[in-house]
RNA sequence: GUCCCUGUAGUUCAAUGGAUAGAACAGCGGCCUUCUAAGCCGCGGAUGCAGGUUCGAUCCCUGCCGGGGACACCA
């Protein structure tokens, strides 16, 4: 709909200056929205706001003399309004048109092809949550992953080639960290006394790996022995916490993931060959003090970045590189969008520079996830992988339910600060909206089970409940669309909650089902609105049940 | 010290520079002999402070005050 006043109001500007109404007039940027109360217009545009700027004439004035020129099957009445709104108002056989659509479209209702550019599907890359694989996924977690899917989800809606990937750390000194930890905590085991120094970690996880490890017995004493057994623990402990997490990821937070990338396998010989030939080629790097910098602070960060160590180790700015190469010379993404927490958002200076340096500049959106504030009993609940105190995700999930931790964290607005009251989660979780939300579904399908099956009668209006629904309706692709460009998934939650709203008004006041006799018109409105609600839940990954 | 977020109702959060700032929870008062009361109807209640840009600012700019997070040859 909203695309077909767009294009009409072009066409209006196009009539004012063939028509030299305005000769000059540019086509400016005008917005349309939805009405904000009742009483406005069902689509509303500030066309008349914006001509009046660049005319510098009054927008009452011109919005009436625009309005002439406006004249849309399926709207009744165009009217203008301080301060310079022109509002649209569409008539019941425009309202029955838009249901059928829905009705015919079902579950492809709501999809669209912006992701399509010259028939070719884009290739996106959505990479998050990628927690380190040397601690449990913690809540903190649960906002880039469910952000990350549901960006993913709504993307391939849109008609993207979307590949969603999850990228190991198994590369540097924090892996050794996990397994000395698991080491020593395995010897403990074993009734030898050995210290436990504090920069290991903490966690209960760490003791329920050392149980779980079989080794064979080697001497102790001797260093070599040592080493093999510190190799050997380090490769199984590392196996065993990247299968932990692709299981919670698949099992349980219902995550799937198309490709598991580790950092690891990108340092292969031909790999570092092939990035220190380009970098050198193309004088991106310097040596100095023993070390190999990166040039960066050429290309927009603050300062250069070590990828070689003194050591002749690897950094990870170095593992990032290597990445980018491989997304973009060697797998050929068209765009890569990438969650990060807000602790990291000092990689966006030296990532968009690396990526300007190897030519692939503007292809990459940062999404910073802000870090959620665990509160326990009034108080703050610090979470710290050493010290070994956090809340898992899979704990919470657990307890309330894979439905309800989804919602709350797809809706809120990625960016702002939110605080997660553990105590209230699990007090209030009946009260949660997700329950509003799929209550209304689930009513939809028993009343719509009742009913039996639905006869395709015309569609008909009696009250304001049932054209408000409608409306509502109508707006899914708007949203979905408007999701894939911006990225604010919680815009999905906040429309389900309207639609589920409209509908239980819906339902107090327009019987489906009244003296035995079904009301077609109604039954299909019920049946428009379960597919709005069905679809939008599906890009939410939340069930939709049919009974509560 | 530098940089990134952020300050809206009692609470948790919405609102591409536009119309009367929306919900939910909490509080108060109504509605079940009829399709699921996990529901509906009604009542109160908010943009941290000070300037600026604009016809118009919750939104953009500056300063102040408050909250969170980053500033490694760690990953």
């Amino acid at each position: 709909m909203k695309q077909v006043i767009k294009d009409k109001l072009e066409r209006v500007v196009d009539e004012l200056k063939a028509n030299h109404v305005w000769p000059d007039v540019q086509l400016p940027k005008f917005d349309i929205t939805y009405p904000v109360h009742k009483d406005h217009g069902d689509y509303a545009t500030n066309l008349a706001m914006a001509l009046a700027k660049i005319l510098k004439k009054s927008p009452m004035d011109i919005g009436e003399e625009i309005k002439e020129y406006i004249d849309m099957e399926g709207v009744d009445t165009v009217e203008v309004v301080k301060p310079g709104f022109i509002n649209f108002f569409v008539n019941e056989r425009f309202l029955a048109g838009g249901m059928r659509l829905i009705l015919e479209q079902g579950a492809d209702y709501g999809k669209n092809t912006l992701g399509v550019v010259n028939g070719k599907p884009q290739e996106y890359l959505v990479e998050f949550l990628s927690a380190n694989p040397t601690g449990p996924i913690h809540l903190g977690n649960g906002r880039g992953g469910f952000t990350g899917d549901v960006i993913a989800r709504v993307l391939k809606s849109s008609g993207y080639n979307v590949t969603t990937e999850y990228y190991i750390n198994d590369y540097g000194a924090q892996v050794d960290t996990l397994a000395e930890s698991v080491l020593r905590r395995y010897l403990q085991e074993q009734g030898i006394n050995i210290d436990y120094p504090e920069d290991l970690y903490k966690g209960d996880y760490i003791k329920d790996l050392a149980k779980k490890i079989k080794l064979k017995d080697a001497p102790l004493g001797s260093q070599e022995a040592m080493q093999e057994m510190r190799n050997e623990v380090k490769e199984w402990s590392l196996n065993e916490m990247i299968n932990g997490i692709k299981e919670i990821c698949e099992q349980k937070l219902d995550i799937q993931y198309d490709v598991w990338k580790s950092e690891k396998s990108l340092h292969t010989k031909k790999n570092v060959d092939r990035a220190e030939k380009f970098l050198r080629d193309n004088n991106l790097v310097y040596e100095q003090d023993g070390a190999l910098f990166f040039n960066s602070s050429q290309f927009g960060d603050d300062k250069d970045r070590v990828i070689v160590k003194k050591n002749g180790e690897h950094t990870y700015f170095y593992s990032d590189l290597l990445y980018l190469l491989d997304k973009y010379v060697d797998r050929k993404i068209d765009h890569w969008v990438w969650l990060l927490g807000a602790d990291h958002h000092g990689y966006k200076g030296r990532m968009e520079a690396a990526s300007k340096a190897i030519g692939h500049e503007g292809k990459m959106d940062i999404i910073f996830t802000q870090l959620v504030r665990l509160i326990f009993n009034g108080k703050e609940l610090k979470m710290s992988k050493r010290k070994g105190t956090f809340v898992t995700l899979e704990e919470l999930i657990d307890e309330v339910g894979l439905d309800v931790v989804r919602w709350f964290f797809l809706m809120h607005d990625a960016n702002t600060h939110m605080d997660f009251d553990l105590s209230l989660a699990r007090e209030e979780s009946d009260k949660n909206p997700v329950y509003y939300v799929q209550y209304a579904h689930a009513r939809i399908a028993s009343v719509l089970d009742k009913a039996g099956d639905i006869e395709s009668a015309p569609i008909t209006y009696t009250n304001s409940a049932e054209e408000h629904l409608t409306k509502l309706l109508f707006q899914l692709p708007e949203v979905v669309e408007d999701v894939s460009q911006s990225y604010g998934v919680h815009k999905l939650p906040q429309y389900a909650l309207e639609v589920a709203r409209a509908f239980h008004k819906f339902y107090a006041s327009s019987r489906i089902i009244e003296d035995d006799a079904v009301n077609a018109s109604r039954a299909q409105m019920a049946q428009a609105a379960k597919i709005v609600l069905a679809n939008t839940l599906a890009l939410m990954g939340i069930s939709a049940p049919d009974k509560m």
